[in-house]
DNA sequence: AAGTACCT
DNA sequence: GGTT
């Protein structure tokens, strides 16, 4: 990992590229395997009861569950088990890119298989709106969308590659945002062909009375 | 609509 | 890429 990590913008997102060397990409997808034997990857289900074509799982504090009641964090699996914690390397990567930001209590794996795809949405489901989403690629490239913080209008496209690291902070925090495509067979980190998106967030709101129970 | 399909 |  760079010690001064340089990043361009998009529309006030920052994208740092090529941050994690091979290396620590095949260490953190060997972390992230591990995790998946605690916390299996599950197949997430719309509002209106549709199922996701990603399959994801979670480590930290809290796990991101859709399902028909609605978007939460949850401090558990369905399965009853408790989240495993997130991995010091990907921990590291937070503490890179958002030095000034609180730990982040949730990270959100997701795995998309060729032909898997994310609609555009808002990350809002959290407590407060002023930590940055942080964002790490491995795999294979993916065509990534950002657009507004009002729904629709123009949006503007970029190709995430496999060790690249994404902030949505500050102004950009609540853009729309989606993955249109995955182009397999670019990259040879992953045993099959798809891409694994880790997603950073600070889940609770700032103030103690704002923490949420067990 | 963290979808899908369809339009330009 | 934009709208639904």
């Amino acid at each position: 990992m760079n010690t001064e990590p340089d990043f361009r913008e998009v529309r006030g997102v920052r994208l740092f590229d090529g941050m994690l060397d091979p290396a620590a990409q095949a260490a953190m997808v060997a972390d992230i395997r591990a995790l998946a034997r605690t916390a299996p990857f599950l197949v997430p289900v719309t509002r209106r009861g549709q199922e996701m074509s990603v399959r994801m799982t979670s480590a930290g504090t809290f796990g991101w569950i859709p399902d028909r009641r609605g978007y939460r964090y949850e401090r558990r699996h369905p399965s009853g088990v408790e989240w495993p914690p997130i991995p010091p390397s990907v921990l590291a990567v937070w503490r890179a890119v958002a030095p000034d930001a609180r730990s982040p209590e949730s990270c959100l794996v997701n795995w998309y298989a060729p032909g898997a795809r994310m609609g555009m949405h808002q990350d809002r489901d959290e407590g407060d709106f002023d930590q940055p989403v942080v964002s790490i690629s491995l795999g294979d490239d993916a065509l990534f969308r950002i657009g507004n913080e009002a729904r629709g209008g123009r949006t503007e496209s970029v190709w995430l590659r496999s060790g690249d690291v994404m902030v949505l902070g500050g102004e950009a925090r609540l853009l729309h945002h989606g993955v249109d495509r995955i182009a397999p067979g670019t990259s040879t980190l992953l045993e099959a062909p798809g891409r694994i998106n880790l997603t950073l967030r600070v889940v609770t709101g700032q103030s103690p009375m704002e923490q949420q129970p067990e």
